[in-house]
RNA sequence: GCUGCCGUAGCUCAGUGGUAGAGCACCUCCUUGGUAAGGAGGAGGUCAUGGGUUCAAGUCCCAUCGGCAGCUCCA
């Protein structure tokens, strides 16, 4: 006999060798369960339990039970391709679990068409109804088990590959249901009818184990979930971020255009250089609260700096070269070089430093045509770029400075949370042992100091510094990476940059890359997803629309109204149309601008405007003066939410 | 770059190998109106580009360019 200690239950004595389900026989609702816990580790319900241990069930709703779930599903989607297609015509890769869903690899006679889905989605729910038992087989070795898949099926070369792969000595394991069985290591649901509510989501192709050398194969993509609501709320979740999609709102609110002629060079369209405009103004304040100096260096220059700079080495597949005068020269991809060059213009002083030189610096970087999309990926772009050099005893206080920055300006843009990551040294890097323990402790003791969260990503640094990066999480949950900070060792001995230290000696400066926004282009794509469109007042292209009821009788009016919002600094127009008040309403709402003022005969007489927000809230009647310093506030605080709420309801 | 899908009016999209279509937007006229679409008329096309098959190609085939999804890359 042994001892099973069940939390919240208490011990039981069951015989050795009982099954995990077995052992949790009496617990209440366990014919729900999906699969055990025994000591901490998710196993089947059927798995013996040997010895004394902890059992507990993994009921739906956690988790844990999600990923047996799906990756039992995914078992399920293989065997139902196998169906489709015929076993003998298919070889599997691989099918793991990933954030909402999981994906199955497969090599078939034709590539999978949208209109293979549904087939596929039926017998699925065939495999379902048919209750089959899933089981667990085990091979003694790697050798047993490719005996195993080679007795299983005609081609197996992908998973004979992972076998091999395999740690020698130790069991491999395989699920079976009905005919289909696949390497595995488990757990899964006792049988295919604890199936929950699935559905596959798109088809791609992918290379086998990620080598763009090997194999192409067929991936299809699909989620399960126990409850059918929570697929309902996914889909629902994919139709939201579709809706906010920056290359439609871009198109329809014409913010930006990308066109054929030059494919990956965003095109800014007035109303998207409004918003582009007004982030760099944005920055600039920041940058000059904190003594930031701007420059501008050349966007083409010769061969030989980027040689310097070390780009022509690492970068070169990513820039563009041209030929002045029968010389070399290469388009920006950065603009480290011309800071630097700009740096070392007359020897510094000590102090001088931290020497902070910022620059919007326009960069083109050859993208492969597959990797473009809209503003989050392209080949030129802006960044809010700046080079601080300073002297190694500043490092810290410059960093804490940044992390700062970074802190404030999302903030003040309303993303949600924001996650910290420190990149370590790369196993490939420059520099000393002590330079990287130095710079590291830097990074953490200034981390450590503000009291941040952040993860440690291992050998992720750049190879002349280690780094600390700053995803930040939109309005519908979706994470983006955004500020990288990064330490530079190596720069200042390839520019050979000085400066005069107080003992009189020579120093190099360190130097510390940063982006806040990252750029410009990037971060605009961000924002109209983070916002769908619905700019706040200081961002928004056009702020306010006046809309007079009778375009000849209320002229007058709505033309005072646009005369004292211009006079203000607002971006505004009036609706000459003549169309009726429910059209221009409807015209103005789809622009997403911000401000509707109503003018009609209750207002032409009395100088107020009927006030309406985009999102439909009518805010009543209010007198212009008045109504243009509260909207005033909202744009010059930057609030992030209207200023002017729903009027009370009157009753007559 | 790779695999698959796609490319028709400014936009969104229909279109059976046999005369090029709709809605919105645009222009003109009527309508002067009260919180998300008033009415009528008009104009707008090298069906991405280049080849091929066919009596006949928007439609079938090939190539090129561009877009989308994913992979790879980047961060």
């Amino acid at each position: 006999m042994i001892t099973i200690t069940i939390p919240d239950v208490g011990d039981v004595q069951v015989p050795a060798g009982v099954t995990a389900a077995e052992a949790l026989a009496d617990v209440k609702g366990v014919r729900k369960a999906v699969a055990a816990k025994v000591d901490g580790v998710v196993v089947d319900l059927s798995r013996p339990v040997t010895s004394d241990a902890t059992v507990e069930a993994v009921m739906p709703g956690t988790p844990e039970a999600l990923e047996v779930l799906r990756h039992t599903t995914a078992h399920v989607m293989a065997q139902a391709v196998a169906r489709h297609f015929g076993m003998e015509n298919v070889e599997f890769a691989i099918g793991p679990v990933i954030e909402d869903g999981f994906y199955y690899d497969f090599e078939l006679p034709r590539p999978l068409t949208d209109e293979d889905l549904p087939a596929i989605e039926t017998l699925m729910t065939t495999i379902k109804r048919e209750n089959l038992p899933i089981t667990r087989h085990e091979a003694e070795d790697r050798d047993d088990a490719l005996a195993m898949v080679r007795a299983d099926r005609a081609k197996s070369r992908f998973k004979e590959e992972l076998i091999a792969g395999f740690p020698e000595g130790e069991g491999v394991s395989f699920y079976r249901q009905g005919e289909f069985m696949d390497l595995c290591r488990g757990p899964h649901l006792p049988t295919t009818s604890k199936l929950g509510f699935s559905k596959l989501l798109s088809v791609a192709g992918a290379y086998w184990r990620g080598d763009e050398k090997r194999e192409q194969l067929q991936r299809l993509y699909a989620t399960a979930f126990f409850d059918k609501k929570d697929l309902k709320a996914l889909i629902h979740r994919r139709a939201e971020a579709e809706k906010r999609d920056h290359r439609k709102l871009g198109q329809r609110l014409e913010l930006f255009r990308i066109v054929p002629e030059a494919p990956g060079f965003p095109f800014w369209l007035p109303n998207g250089t409004v918003i582009f405009n007004h982030l760099v103004e944005y920055m600039r304040e920041k940058i000059q609260e904190r003594h930031y100096q701007e420059i501008r260096t050349p966007h083409i220059m010769i061969d030989d700096l980027w040689k310097r700079s070390g780009h022509f080495d690492h970068f070169h597949e990513n820039m563009y070269f041209t030929e002045i005068e029968d010389r070399s020269f290469a388009v920006k991809p950065m603009n480290c070089p011309g800071a630097a060059i700009t740096f070392s213009q007359g020897l510094r002083s000590y102090r001088e430093l931290p020497l902070r030189l910022a620059e919007f610096g326009l960069c083109h970087r050859f993208e492969r045509s597959g990797t473009l999309h809209g503003l989050t990926r392209v080949r030129s772009f802006v960044q809010d770029d700046a080079h601080i050099y300073c002297a190694p005893d500043q490092l810290q206080s410059e960093i804490l400075g940044l992390v700062a920055l970074c802190r404030e300006v999302y903030e003040e843009i309303g993303f949600g949370e924001i996650e910290m990551f420190l990149a370590t040294r790369p196993d490939d890097r420059a520099g000393t042992e002590e330079m990287w323990d130095h710079a590291e402790d830097e990074l953490r003791e200034a981390l450590a100091k503000i009291g941040a969260d952040y993860s440690v990503n291992e050998g992720d640094g750049a190879f002349y510094g280690p780094k600390i990066d700053f995803k930040v999480q939109d309005a519908i949950g979706r994470k983006h990476q955004l500020c990288t900070i990064q330490v530079d060792f190596a720069m200042a001995e390839k520019f050979d940059l000085e400066y005069m230290a107080d003992d009189g000696t020579r120093q190099r400066p360190v130097v510390v890359h940063r982006a806040i926004f990252g750029s410009i282009e990037r971060f605009v794509g961000v924002l109209i997803e983070h916002y769908a469109g619905n700019f706040p007042l200081w961002l928004a292209p056009e702020q306010v629309a006046v809309l007079p009821v009778s375009e000849d009788r209320h002229a007058d009016a709505a033309g005072n109204a646009l005369q004292e919002l211009r006079q203000r600094g607002f971006r505004a127009h009036v609706d000459w149309s003549n169309n009726k008040l429910g059209k221009k309403i409807r015209e103005a709402t789809l622009k997403k601008i911000p401000y509707l003022l109503v003018i009609g005969d209750r207002e032409a007489g009395h100088g107020t405007a009927a006030v309406r927000r985009r999102d439909g809230t009518d805010c009543g009647n209010l007198e212009l003066g008045e109504l243009i310093a509260l909207l005033c506030e909202e744009r010059d605080t930057r609030r992030l939410t209207p200023i002017l709420d729903a009027a009370p309801k009157e009753t007559e």
